[in-house]
DNA sequence: CTCCTGTCCTGCCGGC
DNA sequence: TGCCGGCAGGACAGGA
């Protein structure tokens, strides 16, 4: 399930094995190993982007968002089972299963998108349009940046009746969170997930808000100390070791007392403690 | 505009 | 043991 966090891994993983003293890794070849995920990948990417050196990496919401020198870039979404393998020039690259977008690299290595459910995507931009993009239009502000504080979250709430955990997946009203982050950041802040999210303002606001910043951080911090830390066994990036105080935690038992309950709120699992929010 | 529901897809898990 | 139903979830379309 990437959230920001684990999309902020993946794109820092790609900088550190494609990105080395500042000089981007050559692509010999981009393959697809099917002509279409969630929608129909960029026929013309391979061409596009064969010899080219990679020249950044950036992250908007739970995007990647990835250049080489020409200016010919891609925006990549990992859905829900989405994962990049990095798989070194010294090791031999042996596809798996779901393996549908494959980097041959000049030097032998290879990246690879493995997305057993296709949820995720892959769509060809450019760095002079990519913000324009429809993915991004109208995103809310990204919760790790400066200008992200209660009062920019509260005045993005106002006037919404539906429940405050529904907003938070809303990628209008912040950017990046998911059911996890958003059933973590709401038991951090103290306020049950069936609140109307218009009347989560001022000192409700700031503590969810102060929540978000620290529930996203904290994760990235336990995704990796060290670049070595992000790679699972197989290459893979992004999933890492969590320990979660609510989510998919029904039942157990919080401050040494109050059980997790789970409802279902717009089709999706919500884990909190009635408790300890309100 | 908001809100709500259904859709996409595969793997996994529980029940019989 | 094997099969089947249900569930997981991010984005988006379409209807109220």
């Amino acid at each position: 399930m990437p959230e920001l966090p684990e999309v902020e891994i993946v794109k820092r993983g790609l900088e550190g094995a494609l990105l080395v003293d500042g000089v981007g890794a050559r692509i010999d070849t981009l393959t697809f190993n099917r002509p279409n995920l969630r929608v129909l990948l960029p026929v013309h990417l391979p061409d596009a982007l064969k010899g080219q050196r990679f020249s950044s990496f950036t992250r908007r919401g739970k995007y990647v968002v990835a250049f080489v020198e020409s200016g010919a870039g891609f925006i990549l979404h990992l859905g829900m089972s989405g994962v990049v393998k990095i798989i070194p020039k010294d090791e031999r690259y042996i596809p798996a299963k779901h393996d549908h977008v494959v980097f041959k690299m000049d030097d032998g290595g290879h990246v690879v998108f493995n997305d057993p459910r296709r949820f995720g995507f892959l769509k060809a931009t450019t760095r002079d349009d990519w913000q324009f993009d429809d993915s991004f239009r109208g995103m809310g502000p990204e919760p790790l940046s400066n200008g992200f504080n209660g009062p920019i979250l509260a005045e993005r709430l106002k006037g919404r009746s539906g429940p405050i955990k529904t907003a938070l997946l809303d990628q209008k009203i912040v950017a990046g969170v998911g059911n996890i982050y958003a059933c973590e950041a709401l038991y951090m802040a103290g306020i049950s997930p069936k609140r109307s999210a218009g009347s989560v303002q001022g000192k409700r606001a700031e503590r969810l808000a102060a929540a978000i910043v620290d529930v996203l951080t904290r994760a990235i911090e336990s995704g990796g100390s060290s670049l070595k830390d992000y790679y699972q066994a197989d290459g893979s990036l992004g999933y890492f070791q969590h320990s979660f105080k609510v989510y998919d935690r029904e039942g157990d038992i919080v401050d040494g007392k109050h059980p997790v309950v789970r409802i279902v709120q717009s089709g999706r699992s919500t884990f909190y403690c009635p408790a300890k929010q309100r």
